[in-house]
DNA sequence: CGTCATTAGTTGACGTGTCATCTATTCTTG
DNA sequence: CAAGAATAGATGACACGTCAACTAATGACG
């Protein structure tokens, strides 16, 4: 469908309009937002990990090997935790186990399952990365006072409450 | 049920533990919970695009392009908008152009530059996509009041311009 | 003018995320 | 206890995102 000059000048017009107000509605201007903050938070903590040698997917799986202690985590576990399905966390581990940065070991009492485990090599990397992370976390959380981080918090669990 | 009831046990402590002390800090609550969010609007999305035959990085595409109007738009102007590398976008025309959805050819002003259209075939599919994305857009953030949406809007853009 | 820096974009390589499919193991139930 | 279902995980295939290195064209300046 070709369009008429008037059409066209129509178009340009709203073009103009796109640029002061850019959003068809407030609900598609929050997705936006909400994607553009969450991308450049994770660039912004991916720079401060990779220095060190791993991604920052891979430094997600230690944390959470870390929290889980002595106790071997199932690889089904931590996807869950990571919100992501087990094929990459299967290859995260491949790449963890390589470095020596985590063990794993087939299950004696369930043998479908792989325990894993973050060795004292892998603990020392996270000790070398907690206080910057922790520092830039809170760093670009600073502009927005307490309640309003707590506001945020709540807002967000709304949302996928929601979506769950 | 998979596991033993004792491992099982065990497992459900552990949660209940990191439930009750699972962030060092509001900061680190709140990035997780932007992060949690925006994927699943992400999988939200990419679930109503996909089974057109598009991804949501590719519906992305031609949203700018169809937004630029019948004035060609250059590769890296279509990257800028989209906050991600220029080599991502080169591929991600690639694949459009492949599938007829979007024209592109080289700038005779600028020969450096590749200047790209959404075809009448792509405005026909984004046209499809146009009101089931704008309705799950709206139903993902109905449980916030117009107030409510406002200030999260808000709040991201404090946390971007400190990252800015 | 001619060289050198800059800009636009492509290509290769690698890491991640996801789906479908596959194997191995365990559970369930007749 | 012997199928068959369900579960844990691995693998192949493919899309995306990013970095580094490259080509091609333009611009700047002596």
């Amino acid at each position: 469908m070709a369009q008429s000059d008037a059409s066209r000048k129509a178009k340009g017009l709203r073009d103009e309009i796109r640029q002061s107000k850019p959003f068809e509605s407030p609900a598609q201007e929050a997705i936006l937002a909400l994607y553009r903050t969450s991308d450049m938070l994770r660039r912004r903590f991916t720079q401060i990990v990779e220095p060190h040698g791993i991604s920052l997917q891979q430094y997600n799986v230690l944390r959470i090997l870390r929290g889980a202690g002595k106790t071997g985590t199932p690889t089904l576990d931590i996807a869950d935790r990571m919100i992501e399905m087990t094929p990459g966390v299967t290859r995260l581990l491949d790449k963890l186990e390589a470095k020596r940065l985590v063990r794993r070991e087939r299950c004696p009492e369930d043998r479908r399952q792989v325990l894993c485990w973050i060795t004292e090599s892998g603990l020392r990397l996270l000790a070398e990365l907690d206080k910057p992370l922790a520092a830039a976390g809170v760093k670009s959380m600073e502009p927005l006072p307490g309640a309003e981080q707590q506001a945020l918090i709540r807002t967000l669990e709304k949302i996928r409450e929601k979506l769950g």
